[in-house]
RNA sequence: GGGCCUAUAGCUCAGUUAGUUAGAGCGCACCCCUGAUAAGGGUGAGGUCUCCUGUGCAAUUCAGGAUAGGCCCA
């Protein structure tokens, strides 16, 4: 007789070899035909609300990694807060203006600066932006992330570009707009203003100048150069800018000295003396040191070739660290010349054109490229004798990130936002510290980034984009700032979208009489200024929350990357604090940037960049986020061939598990054949309770948006408590036992339970996995039709069981001891299988004794070795020998009984007594 | 150059309120099984806790600095 048919062998249609990238979208078909998204909303209507806001990604390109750990990490929030109860909507969003988008698409059509030339421009653009939203779109789908793809919001809708309107509009009401000078970075082949963004910092080599400023007025209190001449040595890499200079800036608290050399003297800071002394190639003697930078403000000295004085002010900004400690400072070109020269009162001096020429404000040099004009600048400087040294230095100088030519600041007319009116600044700051900040650092970079941060420059020279609906006066010039106009544009845009303003000539805008109210006017003209793209994206809660009814505001939770602080959380947050005096977040998560295997940044140039969609067709959706759920993502974290083998691996680990699971539950119908928790075996009942505790473990760890010690938890208990031991020891009952006996669904009875909840557990993880974990299980009983209706496993107390814990800790060392022994029994030849093995124990303790022996029955199988014998003695001992009897030829256990029956010689008393039950005798 | 952050075995993560031989799982090596089988089980070898200096009786753990890396800003 076989008698291997006997046996309960495990059987399943679950297959072993996952395919991920072939399996995963039929699944995701099934999803949509199903309308999952739906189905998810319906159950949880009415349920308390958790709210994760999407911040769009920008509408350019294939999703690389780093989105795909954004977008996975959203996903399992959402999914995570679904199956906990909460209604969590997921409205994605794109970002869909700004310069990416006009640079790709200007490559291919030229924009010609004419009405019909800019609207068909703008028409490419949004076409170009709608095409990588659907390529995106599916992208994110096949990810496994569960949101509404059908409604997602774009920034070039019209509905939000009123949004945009209407908040200016606000803004302007609560006096927070204001238009004002700014030194902007300017590229003079593009004769435009560009976007930080739009700057690239490259190393480049510049002439250094030192140059001699001769001190006119106000010295003499603090040094008497008696007749002689006095001078402040400055530095720059600029020499053009030399003709814009209205100041020199000291640090109040740096020292300075006074040197002489050749009857003149300079004045410097002190420990940069010796260093510029050395360049420039002169002997020097200190005639007064240590005066700090504070005494030198108001002393007047001569520019060396305009007719005009300069006057020396204090900065903190000014170091000792490079030059001469005194700089040269021209405010109408630098952005730290311009703050401090503002405090000053120093007007924003910049006498250069669009196109880098100096204007009729610099006689000598008018028309003169700036670049051009650096040497002429250096050797008119040599000329008047104000030249005291030049060299050649490397630094890094910005430039056009189109072009890659150098860059000027140049100030311009800009609207601003101010970070100052109505004490915003100070009020922010205030409301960071309500905000649940994860990490609790990101609350600390973000005070810092608040504290420092300029007005926001609100307007960009651009094409694409919502554009500033502001009318001048064609007469004066005052721009209409009207709450009335702006919100008939607003409605305009609502209507029509923002195209119009490109379309429609200035009076399409203004209300009917409207006279200027500066000067009573009534002819306007448009600005053709667009917003920051970062307004439109800032503006997303108005859009978007307080539109969306399924939606609430302020959002529950933020979650973007580490750059977000100075962007998407930072300008969202300007003008909700403006406006609703609060944050539009409750929450903000923050995670840090995806690097390769050596931790270093990915980008195309490096060619180490990976793409969503490669990921999804090497690996699977399933594997891709369990990357992300394994990884801390407070850091940096990494992506490499070997992290994604290894987590292949253990992917196929937790496959595996819970496919044996299902092979052993394919006769056992969980409401007919559940054995009530008190007639289940100890182990059974042990295994319980630690899955119990897992689940509550789980709970917390996903509440606190801990994935990756959830990860770990999770496959620990796969591999150490299920796999390698309780899997292990359960296969001998499972086989073994009549299909029906109390011991086989005794262990089925706990199998279920551990598997629905290791589905449930893992469902806002691997998505697809443990989908189709559920539908076999499904199979067995009545459950709701998809992992993702289902709620979260919960914590039972009545599973608990301390007093399991403690004795299964005591079997569990013994075990370790045996296995050891048994181990080397092995390597001597012995034995091969451990059923071929007996264990001996002895205790000395009573107490010790008394539980042992107590479990003399079941410990040969929880064990797995054919006998174990308890016995007290002197001292306690573990010991191995050869099992004793023959080896039973159905459950290959070794017994003295096998034999006994003479119908099966080959069996062992219990299979001959399983074999009767089961009338196959 | 400035701000914020990070640095524990090949990989992903623990941990130490400073205190005897720093943990887990995977991977690796070797062995067993062949009734989870492109599976399963066991044993074992892997770490100067990035480096330097300092404060402690004692530092991987605290302080300062350096190096490397990341984000942001110039």
């Amino acid at each position: 007789m076989e008698y291997g048919k006997t046996l309960n062998l495990p059987n399943t249609s679950f297959a072993m070899k996952a395919n991920l990238p072939l399996r995963e979208p039929a699944q995701l078909a099934v999803w949509e035909e199903e309308k999952l998204y739906h189905k998810i909303r319906e159950k949880r209507a009415g349920a308390e609300k958790f709210v994760l806001h999407d911040g769009p990604p920008y509408a350019n390109g294939d999703i690389h990694v780093g989105t795909v750990l954004n977008k996975v990490l959203k996903d399992m929030v959402v999914k995570y807060k679904t199956m906990s109860g909460y209604d969590s909507p997921y409205i994605p969003g794109w970002d869909c203006h700004g310069m990416p988008i006009e640079h790709k698409v200007a490559e291919k059509h030229k924009v010609e600066n004419t009405k019909e030339g800019v609207i068909k421009f703008r028409k490419a653009c949004r076409d170009y932006a709608l095409k990588y939203v659907d390529i995106q779109r599916e992208q994110f789908k096949r990810l496994g992330i569960l949101g509404d793809w059908e409604h997602p919001y774009l920034t070039l809708d019209h509905g939000y570009e009123a949004t945009i309107i209407s908040t200016f509009s606000r803004l302007v009401k609560e006096g927070y707009i204001y238009k004002g000078l700014r030194p902007v970075l300017w590229c003079i082949n593009h004769r435009t203003a560009l976007a930080d963004a739009e700057v690239e910092y490259e190393d480049d080599k510049a002439s250094a100048i030192f140059v001699s400023f001769e001190i006119t007025e106000g010295l003499k209190t603090i040094f008497d150069p008696k007749g002689a001449k006095a001078y402040f040595l400055i530095w720059t890499t600029t020499p053009w800018t030399i003709p814009a200079n209205l100041a020199v800036a000291l640090n109040p608290k740096l020292e300075y000295s006074v040197i002489k050399t050749d009857g003149i003297y300079y004045i410097l800071a002190g420990n940069l003396a010796e260093s510029v002394a050395g360049k420039a190639g002169f002997k020097y003697e200190t005639v007064k040191s240590g005066i700090k930078g504070s005494v030198f403000e108001g002393v007047k000295y001569r520019h060396p070739f305009m007719e005009k004085d300069g006057v020396a002010i204090l900065g903190e900004h000014v170091t000792d660290e490079d030059g001469t400690g005194v700089v040269h400072t021209a405010p109408g070109h630098g952005e730290d010349d311009f703050i401090v020269g503002k405090k000053y009162g120093l007007p924003a001096f910049c006498p250069v054109d669009a196109s880098g020429a100096y204007t009729e404000e610099v006689p000598l040099f008018k028309g003169k490229k700036v670049f051009a004009a650096n040497p002429e600048v250096v050797a008119l400087l040599k000329e008047k004798g104000a030249l005291v040294h030049t060299e050649e230095v490397g630094h890094s100088y910005p430039h056009c990130w189109r072009c890659h030519k150098p860059v000027i600041f140049r100030t311009t007319e800009q609207w601003f936002m101010s970070v100052e009116h109505g004490e915003l600044r100070s009020k922010m700051l205030q409301m960071v510290k309500n905000v649940g900040w994860h990490p609790a650092s990101a609350e600390n970079r973000m005070s810092g980034m608040l504290s420092g941060r300029p007005d926001w420059c609100l307007s960009r020279q651009r094409y694409w984009g919502v554009p500033l609906p502001i009318l001048y006066c064609e007469d004066c010039s005052e721009p209409v700032t009207d709450g009335a106009t702006l919100d008939h544009i607003s409605a305009v845009f609502a209507r029509e979208g923002s195209d119009a303003w490109f379309e429609k000539e200035a009076p399409g805008f203004v209300l009917p009489g409207y006279k200027c109210k500066k000067c009573g006017g009534s002819s306007f003209k448009k600005d053709m200024n667009v917003f920051d793209v970062w307004f439109d994206a800032g503006n997303s809660h108005y859009a978007v929350l307080k539109k969306n009814s399924s939606l609430e505001w302020p959002a529950s939770l933020y979650l973007e990357g580490s750059d977000q602080h100075r962007g998407w959380f930072q300008l969202s947050l300007l003008p909700s604090a403006a406006l609703e005096g609060r944050p539009p977040f409750k929450s903000v998560l923050t995670h840090g940037y995806v690097v390769d295997g050596e931790g270093k940044k990915m980008s195309k140039s490096l060619g180490n960049l990976v793409t969503g969609e490669e990921a999804c067709k090497k690996y699977g959706a399933d594997i891709t986020r369990m990357w992300v759920a394994a990884s801390d993502y407070m850091n940096d974290i990494r992506y490499s061939e070997e992290i994604l083998a290894r987590l292949q691996d253990a992917y196929r680990k937790l496959r595996n598990t819970a496919r044996y699971l299902l092979s052993n539950l394919y006769d056992f119908n969980p409401e007919k054949d559940s054995l009530p928790y008190a007639k289940l075996t100890e182990l059974d009942r042990y295994m319980l309770h630690r899955k119990n505790e897992v689940v509550k473990e789980a709970g917390e760890l996903y509440g606190r948006y801990e994935f990756f010690k959830f990860y770990q938890l999770i496959y620990n208990f796969c591999v150490v408590d299920l796999s390698s031991f309780y899997l292990d020891i359960l296969k001998d009952r499972l086989y073994v036992h009549a299909p029906s006996s109390q011991l086989r669904r005794s262990a089925q009875t706990a199998m279920y339970e551990i598997l629905k909840d290791i589905a449930g557990m893992l469902a806002p993880v691997l998505v697809y996995t443990s989908e189709e974990i559920w539908q076999e299980l499904r199979k067995l009983s009545t459950l709701p039709g998809s992992v993702h209706l289902s709620d979260f496993p919960v914590y039972r107390p009545e599973l608990k069981s301390p007093d399991l814990a403690e004795k299964f800790g005591r079997i569990i060392g013994v075990r370790a001891e045996a296995l050891k022994l048994l181990e080397d029994f092995r390597n001597k030849k012995e034995i091969g299988h451990p059923y071929e093995a007996s264990v001996a124990l002895v205790f000395s303790e009573e107490k010790d004794f008394a539980l042992f022996k107590g479990l003399e029955k079941e410990l040969p199988g929880l064990l797995i070795v054919s006998q174990v014998s308890v016995e007290k003695g002197v001292k306690p001992s573990v010991s191995v020998g050869k099992a004793s009897g023959k080896k039973c030829e159905r459950c290959w256990n070794w017994s003295g009984t096998v034999g006994a029956d003479l119908q099966h010689p080959g069996l062992c008393g219990r299979c001959v007594e399983v074999l009767k039950e089961t009338k196959q005798y």
